[in-house]
DNA sequence: CAATCCCGCCAAAGC
DNA sequence: GCTTTGGCGGGATTG
């Protein structure tokens, strides 16, 4: 069967185009469109419609990806997975990049040719045939959708991250460019990137080896580094002040820099799965040196976030001292083609810093940070290669084999102080803020990090206040301020009391990576984005606070005590609704911290009547936060773009998304019950952990609760806690707009990069949702609808029992900072839900010629992606 | 208009 | 001479 539709599709492409004349572009119709099956498709409208089906049965014929066998092998093997409107849905979901998917429910949902068409399903595509040759006219496929950063992350589900030692897999870029359905030249650009990681190995001409990531860390551990050795932390640090347009010793520091190896040579990895050839004998090479030393500059960065703009100047630099302006543009040209790889592979994402000069694009690192602990637990998707669906869910970040046991028993009340915190200590240990400085070397300037950190956060908060911000961020542009733990907490919406939030509120619409606090006034859209139930006011809990969250305490008192020790603001400049999304005034309260790490805390108090929203009143104490833990809050709302995806993927990949949500029933934080927690910051001196203790009484949660919360605390007296500051917080309203029973909470912990997060819900968000949900969410910014789906929670539903086992899980996938975000769990997915994509083209792909890889139908690439969805 | 970055020409490197 | 690589930058898209 699958050989007869083969057979076809290659008929068709032949009639559709066969080799492009190379010589004859205008002949050809548009030499811009010859490459692009779609295009092709264009030319004649009819074909695709045939094709499409033909494709769809071929998907059968793939194996899963687990086989460790190259994808030739595998497609020539015959797969009797059934191809399930399930299991295309999945593949589609995990397909498609988050934003993408964002994107495309929106505009693009008939792009025939694409597999992000998530919403297509076998039968709507089926019915789309007819419709297909007309959209494809006038709608051509979006220029995301053939986007370097989706097709990388095609390329990478195609195989393992961790591949078993045993199987070499090769990679063929003929075969590959034809089965992804893009020329050739794309894929050296994905290969090259890859390559500077080690991902891949070269082992002949057209002929690379997989190596996945089992040696990644080493890979970044070296490149790290060089990086100190090239000292670009220092050449960081001198375009951030002339930025800033104070003229800084960059020269001097420049040439303190030892740039003796003016081209840093190629890194060439010592592990040699396969005779990997040479690489470094090419003389330039440059995208791949390029790519190593931009992760180098992540690494060295103590911000983990590298602006293109830097990055770009100090590549041309040195280079060569020509910065002409055409230079670096086509520097940022090839930036972002590497940065597209690079995220793909779940090691940075797209943030915005701004600056006195405005906003400006950059990358933030969200990979493995601390190379110094083994190895082996940085592995940054622990899950993917998993063969056992057991372990993808048990496995444990830092020891898979001994913390898994672990886990288990984690489950379990009696267990679940001790492991907990035990595992959230290695973790935090292993776990420095900054990979390579000890704390030690770190706490000195430890403050100007997290000045940098507030800055750089500020930034993105008031593009309009670039001014203050500034004068911030020039405290100290290299600490890292990353604190071990941080807590989001919902915030009773009747609360008596408002939130000075550390960080401006992103004005609506606008996504800016981190976000302190969501405030309720916030429109529903808002909330969601961020991952909060709308109406749902959260705050968060820098680490170094002591906090108290008591549901019924005497407010006074507990005022007065706080305002004694933390650093009070008055409630009037405290955002409300209407002002949430203008709000810029936070300066005084940034500014206050000008001490060490135990900046104060800013307090608002009661605000004002002149809210006239009551969900508005809520108080909360919060500090300066860093980017990182700040990106957890943020994280939400990417995931909240694709809500529905995620419970199915639940099942099967828990540990991705629902990590981070522990389900309702399982919350013992009621709304119902004011819920009073202490919250026990590092500074605290707690050995670097943060503990939540309910407060109320001394001894606080119940054994049953104590295990649903699954995070570290401590049982203090409540007479230990009249030394600590603290804040008191009305009774959870009683109705959050959402599931208002289920005080959710989530916890979820930071990749080993960063610190971890703990988040609490005050409310339920995760509510299992049909895709086709997620979909019409995205359109229609239902509220209500939205906020079920709404943040980390997403994934949450599925199985509530295990929260506990998907916080570690989630905590495990420490490569990223913000495991709830889509991207960061993408990586993961890939692997679990892509199969080896079996090649139709097997014979094609034995073909050279570039007309065949570009003959590749649309379809072809859709079944591709199809193939790998099985399973 | 700025940010992105796709596309594919075309030349160097290999064979 | 042909193929493989991949530098490079025009210019289309997006935001």
């Amino acid at each position: 069967m699958g050989e007869m539709e083969v057979t076809t599709c290659l008929t068709l492409k032949d009639l559709i185009s066969t080799k492009k004349p190379k010589s004859d572009p205008v002949t050809d119709g548009r030499s811009a469109y010859k490459e692009n099956m779609f295009d092709r498709f264009k030319i004649s409208p009819r074909l695709p419609l045939r094709s499409e089906p033909i494709d769809l049965s071929k998907h059968k014929s793939f194996t899963p990806e687990r086989i460790p066998v190259t994808p030739v092998k595998v497609a020539e093997r015959p797969q009797a997975d059934p191809w399930t409107p399930t299991a295309n849905l999945k593949m589609l979901i995990s397909a498609a990049s988050p934003e993408i998917r964002d994107r495309e429910k929106k505009k693009e949902l008939f792009r025939p040719i694409e597999n992000n068409g998530i919403e297509k399903t076998d039968t709507d595509l089926q019915l789309m045939d007819c419709v297909d040759d007309i959209d494809d006219l006038e709608k051509r496929p979006s220029r995301k959708q053939k986007s370097l950063g989706l097709l990388c992350q095609k390329f990478l589900a195609r195989y393992p991250s961790y591949p078993i030692s045993t199987e070499k897999m090769t990679i063929s870029l003929d075969e590959a460019a034809s089965s992804l359905g893009v020329e050739r030249r794309r894929i050296y650009d994905i290969v090259n990137v890859l390559e500077s990681l080690h991902l891949v190995g070269r082992v002949a001409k057209n002929q690379y080896c997989w190596h996945g990531q089992h040696n990644l860390n080493e890979t970044l551990s070296d490149l790290q580094r060089v990086g100190e050795k090239q000292n670009y932390r220092a050449q960081i640090a001198c375009f951030h002040f002339k930025d800033m347009g104070m003229e800084y010793k960059c020269d001097e520091q420049k040439k303190g820099c030892n740039m003796d190896q003016q081209n840093t040579p190629f890194i060439e990895l010592s592990e040699a799965d396969c005779p990997s050839v040479s690489s470094s004998s090419r003389k330039d090479k440059s995208l791949r040196i390029m790519s190593q030393k931009f992760v180098m500059l992540f690494l060295v960065s103590t911000t983990k976030i590298i602006s293109l703009e830097i990055a770009a100047k100090i590549l041309i630099e040195e280079s060569q001292d020509a910065a002409d302006h055409s230079k670096f543009k086509t520097k940022v040209r090839r930036l972002y083609d590497i940065a597209n790889v690079l995220t793909s592979l779940g090691l940075i994402k797209k943030v915005h810093v701004t600056d006195e000069r405005g906003r400006k694009p950059a990358f933030k690192w969200i990979g493995p940070a601390d190379f110094s602990a083994g190895v082996e637990d940085q592995k940054m998707e622990v899950t993917t290669t998993t063969p056992s669906p057991d372990s993808k869910k048990e496995a444990c970040s830092l020891s898979p084999a001994s913390d898994r046991v672990k886990q288990r028993l984690f489950r379990h009340s009696s267990f679940n102080v001790v492991q907990s915190f035990t595992d959230v200590k290695r973790k935090v240990c292993s776990q420095p803020c900054s990979p390579q400085k000890p704390q030690g070397v770190e706490s000195s300037d430890s403050y100007a990090s997290k000045m940098a950190h507030l800055a750089t956060i500020y930034k993105q908060k008031t593009e309009e206040d670039s001014k203050h911000i500034s004068s911030t961020s020039r405290n100290g542009s290299t600490g890292n301020a990353a604190l071990p733990f941080s807590v989001v907490v919902p915030v009773p919406v009747k609360s008596d009391y408002c939130v000075q939030p550390v960080v401006h509120e992103v004005p609506h619409k606008t996504i800016h990576e981190p976000l302190s606090i969501v405030p309720p006034s916030q429109s529903h859209e808002e909330c969601t984005n961020h991952g909060f139930v709308p109406n749902q006011p959260y705050m968060y809990l820098p680490s170094n606070s002591v906090i108290m969250l008591c549901g019924n305490l005497s407010e006074g008192k507990a005022s007065e005590q706080l305002a004694k020790s933390l650093h009070l603001v008055p409630g009037s400049d405290f955002p409300t609704s209407e002002e949430s999304n203008t709000s810029k005034q936070e300066r005084p309260t940034k500014r206050q911290h000008t001490g060490k790490d135990d900046a104060p805390l800013s307090l608002v108090l009661p605000k004002k009547s002149r809210l006239h929203d009551t969900q508005s009143l809520w108080k909360t104490v919060c500090k300066p936060t860093t980017p990182e833990q700040l990106h957890h809050v943020s994280s939400g709302k990417e995931y909240n773009t694709e809500p529905g995806t995620k419970p199915n993927n639940l099942g099967e990949h828990t540990e991705q998304v629902g990590s981070t949500l522990l389900p309702s029933d399982h919350v013992h934080v009621q709304p119902a019950v004011p819920p009073q927690f202490l919250y026990v910051p590092t500074t605290a001196g707690l050995n670097g952990f943060n503990f939540l203790v309910h407060a109320n009484h001394s001894v606080g949660l119940s054994p049953s609760q104590l295990a649903s919360l699954n995070v570290p605390y401590v049982m203090v007296p409540s007479s230990a806690l009249t030394a600590f500051p603290f804040i008191c917080s009305p009774a959870v309203p009683s109705g959050a707009n959402c599931s208002s029973s289920n005080g959710g909470m989530n916890f979820s912990q930071a990749g080993t990069s960063s610190p971890t997060h703990l988040t609490i819900g005050a409310s339920q968000m995760a509510a299992p949702r049909l895709f086709e949900a997620a979909v019409d969410q995205a359109k229609n910014s239902s509220p209500l609808s939205t906020s079920t789906g709404s943040g980390m929670c997403g994934g949450s539903k599925a199985d509530s029992h295990d929260c506990l086992s998907q916080s570690v899980h989630n905590a495990k996938l420490h490569k990223s900072p913000t495991p709830s975000t889509p991207k960061s769990i993408r990586p993961i997915h890939k692997d679990a839900f892509f199969k080896t994509p079996g090649s139709l083209d097997v014979s094609s792909s034995r073909k050279r010629q570039r007309t065949q890889t570009r003959t590749s139908s649309s379809a072809q690439r859709k079944l591709d992606i199809d193939s790998s969805v099985v399973n």
